[in-house]
RNA sequence: CGGGACGUAGCGCAGUCUGGUAGCGUACCAGCCUGGGGGGCUGGGGGUCGUGGGUUCGAAUCCCACCGUUCCGACCA
């Protein structure tokens, strides 16, 4: 009987306990600027873990990081013509560089208007490749592999803090290759870098497949995807990776010499990830009591609360918790030292815990003179918060935390695995059991929501979107697993929509 | 951009209908009592009532305009 610290709880109203976890959580807020959200130290601290986990596996493949302008010429935008189809409806646009004070107002200054007018970077693919243009030359010049972390701007209409806001951060890679097939094996790479992060460090299962034509990058000539079941049972796209082609190649001219001397258009690609993965972590894995962080992205995986309710003992209290944060990041776990803090603040003990379990930090330890009297610690485990808490030995607890944060990584992944398999539908074997299923009321009710439904499917992209559009629904990928050539398992059954000859197994679901 | 709602203390709200110079909860500060499931009591600090104009002896309250936020739709990582 223990009451929650969030609330709404996740089964009255979803949508409003997702904004209650981050304000609890002090993740994020609101900033008065139209779509755009402060983000908050431990926010903060969590997008600084995601990049460097994923900044070093960039690196490792190969991989350089750059920087580019936050402003791009209309005319480089220009070029691409799908690619302007794509984002045109979305831009921030520069057209002024000075103010002038007209009756007590500061307003543009008619006589500073620019020539041409710059557009706030919602993506990168046209300045980067006039930068490509330059620096490619010859055949030894390719692969280029470049990467810049950096923030971008789309004007969206509806906004949700780190699932949608106008500027997000993001890192977006973007390579140039001498043919195809090693274009495609950089996409397909660079979704295996994706995988890891989110797998193994984010804790969330993700089932990898490439976009249909209609979900597709506007100007990508294929966009792989990893997509991750919330928790809600709605589909979240936690990165894409693009083969574009040599669409950007020929608009931006990225021409390189072969051996024999002849003059050929790159390959190029691009692949990104976004702060759009904190609102994944937060609707896979938090609870009604706040965020859940799988260890090894936690960026504080043990907090030391000391229990100083005698002052005859506070000293003692505090060297021996300081002696035992020292102890435990001499530790490591998934090769890094056990990030540990001591929590010293001013504030009740019982309001430190509760903060630190609405932060999600996965071990949380009490130590007072009770304790320090037994050579012991109190332990809380975020991941079972409403259990009863454990009281090791300090040597004890000290040697098997490395097994225990691992016990937990795996715990956290496995019980979100299970809910994406409980919840992904095989058995849907025709349009009127589907329509069925995704009509179901949704209202608050997270828990009894449509989930995946995975399906045999025809191709056939408009006759599809115009029965399940109205729906809600869109297909998310056309899964590797049973659509990639080296494991293809040709589709039995027939088209989930259509009722003809199914060419793919698509997912079917709602999507953030 | 269409439809609805809302702008009053850091946050959440009442007060607006029936004008009279601002209040509650929480957070914050101080003291005492507490203290391992997130406290209690007492005393404090803090507000150009979104902005501009109008009506009036007097406006948070009535009227007009504007700005902003938010929910629903079209759009989207």
């Amino acid at each position: 009987m223990s009451k929650s610290a969030i609330s709404p709880i996740r089964a009255e109203n979803y949508p409003e306990w997702y904004q209650a976890v981050i304000k609890a959580a002090d993740m994020a807020e609101l900033s008065g600027v139209r779509g755009c959200m402060v983000i908050k130290p431990w926010g903060y601290a969590i997008w600084e873990r995601v990049q460097n986990v994923l900044d070093g596996m960039i690196k490792a493949t190969g991989h350089d990081n750059c920087y580019f302008p936050l402003f791009i010429p209309l005319s480089y935008f220009q070029k691409e013509a799908t690619h302007v189809e794509g984002f045109a409806k979305e831009m921030a646009i520069v057209t002024h560089h000075r103010l002038i004070n007209k009756n007590g107002e500061l307003v543009p200054d008619p006589d500073s208007k620019l020539d041409e007018p710059l557009i706030v970077r919602p993506t990168s693919e046209t300045i980067i490749g006039e930068a490509m243009a330059r620096a490619v030359q010859s055949y030894r010049d390719l692969p280029l592999l470049w990467n810049q972390w950096a923030n971008v701007v789309r004007w969206e209409m509806r906004t949700r803090m780190f699932l949608r806001t106008a500027e997000f951060l993001w890192q977006e890679g973007h390579t140039a290759h001498a043919d195809e097939a090693d274009a495609r094996a950089e996409t397909e790479r660079m979704l295996e870098v994706y995988r890891a992060l989110i797998e193994d460090y984010i804790a969330m299962p993700a089932i990898q497949g490439s976009k249909p034509e209609s979900e597709k990058f506007a100007g990508a000539e294929d966009t792989l995807t990893l997509e991750v079941m919330m928790q809600d049972g709605r589909a979240l796209q936690s990165c894409t990776s693009h083969y574009l082609g040599q669409n950007f190649a020929q608009a931006a001219n990225i021409q390189f010499q072969g051996k024999s001397g002849s003059l050929e258009l790159c390959h190029t690609t691009s692949w990104g990830l976004s702060t759009r993965v904190i609102g994944g972590l937060i609707m896979t894995h938090a609870d009604d009591d706040g965020l859940v962080l799988p260890p090894k992205l936690a960026p504080q995986q043990v907090v030391i609360v000391p229990i100083l309710r005698d002052e005859t003992a506070r000293e003692a209290v505090l060297n021996y918790c300081d002696k035992l944060a020292t102890d435990i990041a001499a530790q490591t776990y998934a090769g890094e030292a056990v990030r540990v803090k001591v929590d010293k603040r001013d504030e009740e003990s019982a309001t430190k815990r509760w903060n630190w379990i609405k932060k999600g930090v996965p071990v949380i330890l009490e130590v007072g003179p009770k304790d320090i009297e037994k050579d012991g610690v109190a332990v809380t485990r975020r991941d079972d918060v409403a259990g009863k808490k454990t009281f090791p030995a300090r040597a004890e607890f000290i040697a098997g935390l490395p097994a225990l944060l691992d016990e937990m990584q795996r715990g956290i992944y496995a019980r979100a695995l299970e809910m994406q398999k409980s919840r992904t539908r095989t058995d849907i074997k025709t349009w009127a059991e589907f329509e069925t299923y995704f009509g179901k009321d949704t209202d608050g009710k997270f828990d009894e929501a449509p989930g995946f439904v995975r399906a045999p499917w025809s191709g056939d992209e408009a006759a599809t979107e115009a029965k399940i559009k109205p729906l809600g629904v869109t297909i998310r990928c056309l899964p590797f697993d049973t659509n990639v050539p080296d494991h293809a398992a040709v589709p039995s059954g027939n088209c989930i929509i259509t009722g003809g000859a199914a060419k793919y197994e698509a997912i079917f679901a709602r999507a953030y």
